[in-house]
DNA sequence: ATAAATTTTTAGCCTCGACTAAAAAATATT
DNA sequence: AATATTTTTTAGTCGAGGCTAAAAATTTAT
């Protein structure tokens, strides 16, 4: 079944919510960053669940299905592979791609992606450091990431450091950073690119970048 | 003031269809092309003269205004650069890419677009050798272009040769093809991309693809 | 446990861009 | 010149995807 620009939007979106949480995404959730009314959403979703993209009752929220899920994905990946285009190649800096990529993701050929993904070699991260689903839907197991490459608001467990030298570890340790900490990135500043981290659902706390860069982590 | 999908749709063909003639485009001349009826392009029509892109009489058919002109020939300008990307850069063949690039010409990107220009090396023709608009608009001056990389219905004049061995030009005689012939392609085969030509408006004849990449000349 | 506040849904309406059927204008034919 | 044919426009309708205002359900606070 062919997917409009409009739906293809809703199931994006459902998918981003998604992934921080486990529980079933609210209406107004969705309205407020497909940037429309509630009462817009209910209609769509309404449509969204007849086709069987969505789980949906009236007044529990909604999750995609395992269909609904496979579209999402695509969109998604086509969205990652746009910006590694447009920084990679077209010189962009990684702060102006993601308007552009909100169009280009809609462009429906499976060929082009594909051809697209070769051209650029496969790259497993997006230039914001978020995993690519490959052709068949799959996230690549990124084992590890950077702190510093990793998203507002996504829960993650300290697995090592990029760095050992003992004034670094000395910081970690001021910092109560420890091997297994929860971590989630509340804040990321623009200005320095320093984050604000909640570290064990304590209150968050201020990390530069030069550090953040050097903590490996994994995510859920 | 910005241009929906659909409105750059109708002043592309409608850009398209004045290329081959002086007079005014009729309604159902742009019905065929935008493949819709009659009546929905008088509607479109009607709005798009409110808008100050076409001026449109009724019954009188319809022109671009230079504003609308403008329009139309960025929306070109991106069509032949993605064209030109898909068949360069994606390694598509040159049949394959029309419909992608028909999606492609509708991204809102002037940055792009012209870092997509630059990426390709600036090309004055798209893969089927129609001319690409400048970032001013401008259709560069292909002072000679090839009779093989001719489009079908349009009208051109024989300027000179590319081969000048006695067979071939003995070949030339023969087809009644000279210095100042007026030409127009009616009709090119895809199976071994020979072109049918009528020469001086007289009934069309064949010639080999390999003899029409020899032929110099000059649109209008 | 009730009342208050918030969230979600319903109902009705709007614009865009298409459609069909019928009317009107333009063009072609005898 | 009158009639037949073709082209174009008008009138009315439809679906997609939005909106607002009011009603209903859920959640929070007293």
């Amino acid at each position: 079944m062919a997917t409009s620009f409009a739906e293809e939007n809703y199931l994006k979106i459902i998918y981003r919510l998604s992934e921080s949480t486990l529980e079933d995404i609210s209406t107004n959730a969705v309205a407020e960053l497909t940037q429309t009314k509630a009462a817009s959403v209910t209609d769509m979703l309404r449509k969204l669940a007849e086709k069987g993209w969505v789980n949906y009752q009236k007044y529990q929220g909604v999750r995609l299905t395992e269909e609904g899920e496979k579209i999402a994905l695509s969109v998604v990946r086509k969205h990652r592979l746009w910006e590694v285009f447009l920084v990679e190649k077209m010189g962009f800096n990684w702060d102006e791609v993601h308007e552009i990529a909100e169009q280009l993701e809609h462009i429906e050929s499976e060929a082009l992606i594909n051809k697209l993904d070769e051209f650029l070699d496969f790259p497993k991260t997006d230039p914001h450091g978020d995993p690519i689903p490959n052709k068949e839907g799959i996230l690549p197991e990124l084992s590890y990431v950077l702190l510093s490459d990793l998203k507002e608001n996504k829960a993650c467990v300290l697995m090592g450091v990029a760095k050992d030298s003992a004034i670094f570890l000395q910081l970690l340790t001021r910092l109560n950073l420890s091997l297994g900490a929860k971590l989630m990135v509340k804040e990321i500043n623009p200005f320095d690119r320093s984050v604000s981290v909640s570290i064990n659902d304590s209150e968050p706390v201020f990390i530069s970048h030069e550090v953040a860069k050097n903590i490996l982590i994994k995510l859920g």
